[in-house]
DNA sequence: AAACTCGTCCCTCACGTCAGGGTTGGTTGC
DNA sequence: GCAACCAACCCTGACGTGAGGGACGAGTTT
């Protein structure tokens, strides 16, 4: 058996001590049970350019480094914005691109003032879902009452 | 022209005094205009069974009636809660069904608790979605400060 | 004639699911 | 000391799903 099946279960998977000595490479089963992403999400996420291993072993099994992780967790944090998987990628590329710090901000800065306004334009619609969906809670609450 | 054109634009459709005077039957537009649901749409409910129209013209034109016009608003209310079509259905029927005051009131009602169960762990659900997406607006909104 | 509607068909998006085969790495048998 | 084996893991590819969107050519209403 292989080092990873003591990960596997219940055996903690902490900081460097015992699973990946920090600077390791993690295959896809592990990152999907860090992330709590499906593995065919995360390689769909791949074809569609958002998240690249940083290598691929022998036989052709996809390695992830925290890198890829915490993209992930950006990812997810995205996904109750409603935004579609280019606009993410978009995004990313732009939080990137503007930490490097390179010549032209005003672009860039433009494109992330409408990513904002589309963040928070999407806020308010989910707000409105949720006034609703508590409404019909009440209802179905008042029914059930009513019929007891 | 049909009068809907008036009606088509902000004019109001109020009870019955211009528009169409009550008990009249209207077609896939009219109930289009009135609910904000696509006519593509109202016919993939029906599709589904969830809304069938009172009657067709000679034509075959759909006609509907203030019936289902308001058992559209009420699956728009639903919506939210993220229910399938076909869960919508369900809970229509059953509190239709409720409503005939028919025998067996125990299996509905037990019915209905599932579906207030579900309802109000999506609220649950929604909130924090919510939670996530002012979380990462804001995060958008630093960033848009820290270059500036 | 203009506006409206019909049914049919294919498209989208973000995955789920299934099939069939390959890889990894530790343990056995020789 | 090394081939065989095994379980767990992973691969690609293809098709399915849910809830509609869009376009089309033809028919209907007004």
């Amino acid at each position: 058996m292989r080092g990873a099946s003591a990960a596997r279960h219940p055996v903690a998977y902490e900081g460097g001590v015992t699973g990946t000595p920090r600077g390791e490479l993690m295959q896809i089963g592990q990152v999907a049970e860090r992330t709590g992403l499906s593995l065919r999400t995360i390689r769909f996420y791949e074809e569609n350019g958002l998240v690249i291993p940083t290598a691929r072993s022998e036989g052709g099994f996809r390695l992830y480094s925290e890198n890829e992780v915490a993209r992930l967790e950006v990812i997810k944090r995205m996904k109750p914005l409603g935004f579609s998987l280019e606009e993410m990628q978009e995004l990313l590329t732009l939080l990137a691109d503007l930490n490097a710090a390179t010549g032209d901000r005003e672009q860039l800065v433009d494109r992330l003032r409408m990513f904002h306004e589309a963040a928070t334009a999407r806020v308010t619609a989910l707000k409105k879902e949720l006034a609703v969906a508590e409404g019909f809670a009440t209802t179905l609450a008042e029914r059930l009452d009513a019929s007891r």
